[in-house]
DNA sequence: GATGAATGAGGTTTCATTCAT
DNA sequence: TATGAATGAAACCTCATTCAT
């Protein structure tokens, strides 16, 4: 992968596909394609998803577009590499920031994780689909976004484990593994819940209970 | 929905194109088809889905595909179809039959989800993304899937929050919801959980411990 | 064209494919093809006329449509055949039959045209575009349907040629001509006038006011 | 009409399919596809005017064709619309530049509607099928070219009634209707008349007789 | 930097047509 | 007689992609 335009280090600016750096107008072409490609995956299924409606959508002509991205999905991976770094933060933040002795900390996780879906989830449903069909670049990127959360599961699962909360056979990525794929996907299908009758707060209450009972041990660790 | 092709009441006979009831040469036609596209769907993405593909894996013309299927969608939604009343039954038979009073049935329930995964993953992974995206047809198939499991949990959380078992302010709605998705998801990821060294018994027995801690209330009811 | 399915000849009984006279169903069967392709040639662009069309309409299946004709204008052809022998008859005897020294000739040949395009003008309008670009089949049809009327004005401006009610120099062909053509084409475009403000009526008044002056000289003669 | 390809606004610049303004190069392009167009109409029947003939035609791809127009009937439509501007000009000029006084602008009309034929006879008829089968894009252009002789026309029988040379009961609209009709279609079949022994001035003439009874009452007025 | 313009490629869709039943 | 069934053929249409300007 030698192509200027698929570089994803994060400390490198944006190349475009001659190798130059862009300057400021060829930044500025650049995010308005990010853009539309936001709105484009969120406005149409997936399969629909193409070079020429993105560059319609950002004003531009296809030949525009392939001086920033090989390809369609080169741009949907730019779009949640982007979100990566600041998202992963954050998202973790949920989990190691919080105080777990208290109450409040799985509440809070849940309702961040529903309010990150919120604003990112079309895009995270693409690469959730691209990723389960194999597509190391988006697993990858999956990983990056969500691993921190899951290794901070990981933790509290074993120090639950090591202080008797929790049963001894539990396994801390079993309970990591189950807790991030309910909080992704559970946030991801909420407006067909929502539809279903069930309430974003049911969910978020639901989804604290569960992670409660499954890395604190419903609290019982202390009687 | 006056396309012929499209009819999906259980008990009528498929029809072509021109409406007219199919003959048995024409039934195995159908069939070979419908197979085919179950292939493709497990073995290409999801947007190299097509007609030409679907027919020449059945050994067929895309002009015959047109006989029997307005568009690639309505083969994935008849292969869906095909599985929903059978498999509704199974998967919500690992609820209402199991034994709850014991402690296997919370196991045999995530067992259950990971064997009909792990043979319709694919088929159900592409209706998931079609219901996400607004798909109402897809929707409605899933919905008819899953729903008994979901209203079997709902029960059984109702029972639990009446005895006590879990907390009064629970909502069944929430809990049931919750678990499906928990189920359906973490059974669809489990490849990729496996890759990243977490066995499918430990996501097993994980999911049932989540299970009976949210529907059983970790059986302190009996307290 | 040795094809019995082609057989115009007006004594002769219709032909299926293998050359085999129709029975009464097979008879039945061929009106209703026709009636099909009398009401598509009326509802949807000539462009757009197919033997699968026809078919649907006439509740029966292309291969039965081969049965009976080899494409989709010996449908046409066998309908302005139907409509030739009496058409052509009635048409003309709205010359031949009227009594042109009294003055209402002209106007019952009007109004003549005018009903019988009324009829038949969709299915006229069809033969006329063929015979423009160039089928044969079609011109001779037109010539059989048209003839009469066509001799039968010559006829006239003939005698009025010889009786001085009109110029020595008019020519009886160029006269029949012109008529004929004004009659068709004027019944044909009805719809688009009356759109346009101009009434049936005064469409025949005036045609009959021209053919009058042409063909009898306005009365004059008689001065 | 959003079609940036089907704009007819006469002093705007083509667009493609894009909406960009096309530039000299594109221009060739799109006149090439309307002379291959033209040739195509003129050479083989309309059910046969297909984009990959015109395309091979003009020597492109279908996909160029699709650059300029939506479809085929968009080119047709342009085609006639290059023509109605100048030639609906030059048409009515042979109502309204002719010297009615003297005998000669029947005579002048008639022929210059057979020259005008003579050249644009087979995209006439195409035009004139395609507005009797209900297309209102054809009736409207089809409107714009002989509405300016139909106006003359109706502008001269109503003179002719004022000064008593045609009967008070005749209708200006009717006899504008008849005569342009009769001009238009007389023009348009004169091949056909030709293989039947009816010559071009033979034609000529009994229209430009009929013309002049018509409006001018055969000059009685002056008595 | 941006994009007009062109086009090969390929999927979609419909049709005419045939044949065995 | 009628038609299920199949399919080659061909048009339609859109897209990815390139290149010269």
């Amino acid at each position: 992968m030698s192509d200027p335009r698929t570089e994803l280090a994060a400390d490198e600016a944006p190349r475009a596909a001659d190798g130059r750096v862009a300057g400021r107008r060829g930044q500025a072409t650049r995010q308005r394609l990010l853009t539309a490609t936001r709105t484009a995956v969120a406005d149409s299924p997936y399969r629909d998803l193409t070079v020429v409606d993105i560059s319609r959508r950002a004003d531009t002509s296809p030949a525009t577009f392939y001086q920033y991205f090989p390809d369609v999905e080169a741009a949907v991976l730019a779009l949640i590499d982007e979100l990566t770094d600041a998202g992963g933060r954050q998202l973790r933040a949920l989990v190691t920031d919080a105080a777990w002795e208290s109450g409040d900390a799985a509440a809070g996780l849940s309702q961040g994780f529903l309010a990150f879906f919120a604003e990112h989830g079309e895009l995270l449903r693409v690469a959730d689909l691209a990723a389960l069909e194999g597509d190391d670049r988006f697993r990858q990127l999956r990983t990056r976004l969500f691993n921190g959360v899951f290794l901070a599961l990981k933790d509290l699962a074993h120090e639950a484990r090591a202080v008797g909360a929790i049963d001894a056979s539990a396994s801390p990525g079993g309970i990591a593994s189950v807790l991030t794929t309910m909080l992704t996907q559970v946030s991801s299908h909420r407006r067909g819940f929502e539809s279903w009758g069930v309430s974003a707060d049911e969910l978020a209450a639901t989804m604290a209970a569960v992670i409660d009972a499954t890395v604190r041990g419903d609290g019982r660790a202390s009687l």
